[in-house]
DNA sequence: TTCACGATGTGAATCATTTCACAGGGGCAA
DNA sequence: TTGCCCCTGTGAAATGATTCACATCGTGAA
């Protein structure tokens, strides 16, 4: 097996660098430097050039990167991360904002459709994605042979929903609910962990601010 | 001055760890070896071990780390991190979601005030938190000393809020809005990208099928 | 045509994080 | 009491990520 894997930390940056320059293209711009990219982006000169020398893309020296070649360079890595269909389970508080945001506002994901197991949710259309009943779960995620799901129910089911997204045959898991989720090795968890954050910056800031205490 | 500080990474996993204590505490369990945090924890014992080490705290070698002590010594650690005031901008879809969740979930931290600039939204409470008109914020951030605040607005009024929020003194924002926000040194910002990890989940997912295709 | 400048691309150094490997300790069984 | 087992704590190695430093290149000005 190769080691031409991606590093994790640099495919983030690169999203964050398609995105920026799909802005900055709109803008009217043809060319970048990559100490523009930097700038953008919270980041270093070199390491932009690092992430693109990753992904075998060149740029000229007088003129830096042509927006177009790069952004579809990157999306030729992603490539097949797109329009992959994906669901979402636990249409409450926090799923209702994401149906609603997504249908209106992204048309890179193609979200096919929502369940609960509360019966005023189920048979609504919530942001243009329909709420099915937890008993259609298997047929649709056969049916559409869905790889995607997104976790947004409360954490004591989180779990349990998992189990069954998996052996289903769901591959990669957002997951929203405060709970390390137990996955086998080929399946993806990712953790959205809002409390999580918000700790951690609490703790920075107030970490940052005695630092600033000492150096008076 | 001095290299005393917690690298970021273990701080993350304390947190956990606190969450996952509490509850394996809340189950009766007095004491815990890292072996098992670890596997709760999605770990291995060695980085457990190292992180209790980074915050001094020692188990004793038959029974492990007894877990209302070692809860205790996480939490004197992130200390002040908790009951921090904070506050919400942006009551939209996502904001109301976190509003409630907050007011109805979570003890740890203050949520004062949730401020919109849309007047339909403003002067109702919502989640147990009264919404504000913007023109609010001046007094309310200085009045209370806020110091944390959480961006749920559009994406293109971000980075114009965040300026006035640090010009008001705000040292730590949770940002929602898929953009990367330019702030002062002597502020944090975190950045919560939904679609980010999304895009990463697909692509990593999909990467990983591929690896598996390889395989057989 | 030549030179100098301001970019890129990248080996090597540095810094950060994780893992390995093992010393040390304490209790329990015999 | 002895020996063993399973734990913790940690120096040192390995791995991963970022930064430094510089060779290189293409262009525009002289
Ligand atoms: N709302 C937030 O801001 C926020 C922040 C951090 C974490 N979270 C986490 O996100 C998750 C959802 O939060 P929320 O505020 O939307 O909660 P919520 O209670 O509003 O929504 C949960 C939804 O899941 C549904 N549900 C319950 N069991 C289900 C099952 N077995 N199958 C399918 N659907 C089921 C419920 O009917 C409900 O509609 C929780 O785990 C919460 O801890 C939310
Ligand atoms: N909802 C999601 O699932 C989701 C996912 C990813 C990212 N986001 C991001 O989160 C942000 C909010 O998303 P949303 O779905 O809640 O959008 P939304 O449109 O429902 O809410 C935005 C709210 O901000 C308010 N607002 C606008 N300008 C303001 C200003 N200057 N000051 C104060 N309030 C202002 C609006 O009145 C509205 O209530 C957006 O940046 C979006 O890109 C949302």
């Amino acid at each position: 097996m190769k080691k031409n894997q991606l590093p994790v930390k640099t495919l983030e940056r690169l999203i964050l660098y398609k995105r920026l320059l799909s802005e900055v293209q709109n803008r009217g711009q043809q060319t970048v430097y990559s100490h523009q990219i930097a700038q953008l982006v919270g980041n270093s000169a070199v390491q932009v050039r690092r992430d693109l020398m990753q992904i075998g893309f060149s740029g000229s020296s007088r003129n830096g990167y042509v927006i177009k070649d790069l952004l579809q360079a990157i999306e030729k890595t992603l490539n097949n991360a797109y329009q992959q269909k994906m669901i979402l389970l636990g249409v409450g508080n926090l799923g209702k904002a994401i149906l609603t945001y997504f249908t209106c506002q992204q048309p890179l994901f193609n979200l096919v459709a929502a369940f609960d197991n509360d019966p005023n949710k189920v048979n609504r259309v919530i942001g243009g994605c329909r709420c099915f009943p937890l008993e259609k779960l298997d047929e649709l995620v056969k049916q559409e042979q869905i790889k995607l799901a997104i976790l947004t129910v409360p954490a004591f089911e989180a779990q349990n929903l998992a189990n069954k997204l998996i052996y289903l045959g769901i591959k990669g898991i957002l997951n929203f609910a405060p709970v390390t989720l137990k996955v086998p090795d080929s399946v993806i968890c990712e953790q959205m962990d809002i409390m999580l954050q918000l700790e951690k910056l609490a703790f920075l800031t107030q970490q940052k601010d005695e630092v600033n205490y000492a150096k008076v």
